[in-house]
DNA sequence: GGAATCACTAAACAGTGTTTAGTAGATTTG
DNA sequence: CAAATCTACTAAACACTGTTTAGTGATTCC
């Protein structure tokens, strides 16, 4: 049947169409000034429509979470092919940084904020993030199995890496460098990452 | 003139009686949940009176966190007559991660959350913050002119060991390591900041 | 004692997320 | 082909939210 396949096709392009319009929104003024009605606004349908295709706002926000994650994996695959798993590591950690920077909305609702995440009770509703984790965690098991790095468990060196560059993000992005001159944040994160993968090396 | 005194005592208690109701709700229920009619019920008062003595919601979280800081510089004296500062240092990050474990909604408030740093347009306006990360300058200051770890530059270790401590917590409290089974993460947590403490001093 | 000031509030405004009842139009059925 | 069904959509309402305005009754001042 032609027909139910058309009707599904409108369905999923309809799907589409919201998360655009919520993404694009979002992007722009962020979470709490992106309403329900804005969106049906922008895409000139009404309020309750955007209800018949998401359960609720916390769940239209999951999504748009889940298409960041799939660009994130995406340019996380560009450094597959680095064979020194140092370097390896240190172009992760530079696509990682660099996916911030270029995307601080995205990060913070992929990273920071809670509303997307309550809808999150079993592990596997966050698929994305432990796909994430998981292309560390397997840098990190390579450069132990080579003896490089100072650490004796993967999973202890994977989350001492991740959090100290979430922690520089997550401080830059949430307003707490106050304390340190605005164009010097850049330099100086950047220079801490490079300080953290010098420090966690094996020296020979 | 007594009338006047006692005027402003009475004016000051009323602001720490909002302070203290809002505070209470906003540890037990969070931020969104902590609206300006349960404040006003909580204290039998109408709305409109809590705006007598805070401009809006924003400056009320402000407030809050300038009281939870003083706490958390409070804590930070404990350490202040510890000689070796490395050990000065290590203590410091014990009191820190106590802090937000046992606070964490307060920690959300100062370190995570961004409605009540809205308000802070001037640096000055987060003096608070601007101190506690002061106390951890100078302790680093000090182990750089005693040659104990590997760093060039005050600013840039003090972010460094900040940065990893805020990142631990700030994946913990904000829900985003599903991916290691809950009772692993204490360990885990305090596990990487010693790794950390290791990793930067200098061997001898 | 009368005027001025004070602390406080009821009610309204404009916005929010979400639900319900109902309506045109496409689709299927007899 | 007409009638019945189903589908996609919406207007309107509900129960909230932060915040402002106009007004009231008690206290203080002269």
């Amino acid at each position: 049947m032609g027909i139910t396949e058309r009707k599904e096709r409108e369905k999923a392009e309809m799907r589409d169409l919201i998360l655009q319009a919520a993404s694009d929104l979002f992007v722009e003024r962020g979470y709490d000034q992106t309403s329900i009605r804005t969106i049906a606004d922008k895409i000139e349908y009404s309020p309750a429509t955007i209800y018949l295709y998401f359960k609720d706002k916390q769940e239209l926000f999951h999504a748009i979470m889940d298409k960041a994650f799939e660009v994130l994996l995406n340019n996380f695959r560009s450094v597959e092919d680095i064979g020194n798993p140092i370097l390896r590591m240190r172009a992760l950690a530079e696509v990682y940084m660099k996916f911030a920077y270029t995307h601080p909305a995205l990060y913070d609702l992929m990273f920071i904020m809670t509303k997307p995440m309550d809808h999150v009770e079993h592990a596997e509703d966050w698929e994305c993030g432990f796909q994430a984790f998981n292309v560390l965690l397997e840098i990190v098991e390579e450069c132990l199995k080579q003896n490089l790095i100072k650490f004796d468990h993967a999973h202890l060196a994977a989350l001492t890496i991740w959090s100290h560059l979430h922690g520089l993000i997550a401080l830059h992005i949430r307003g707490r460098l106050i304390m340190i001159p605005e164009e010097m944040h850049e330099n100086l994160i950047s220079a801490s990452v490079n300080s953290m993968i010098e420090l966690i090396q094996i020296e020979r």
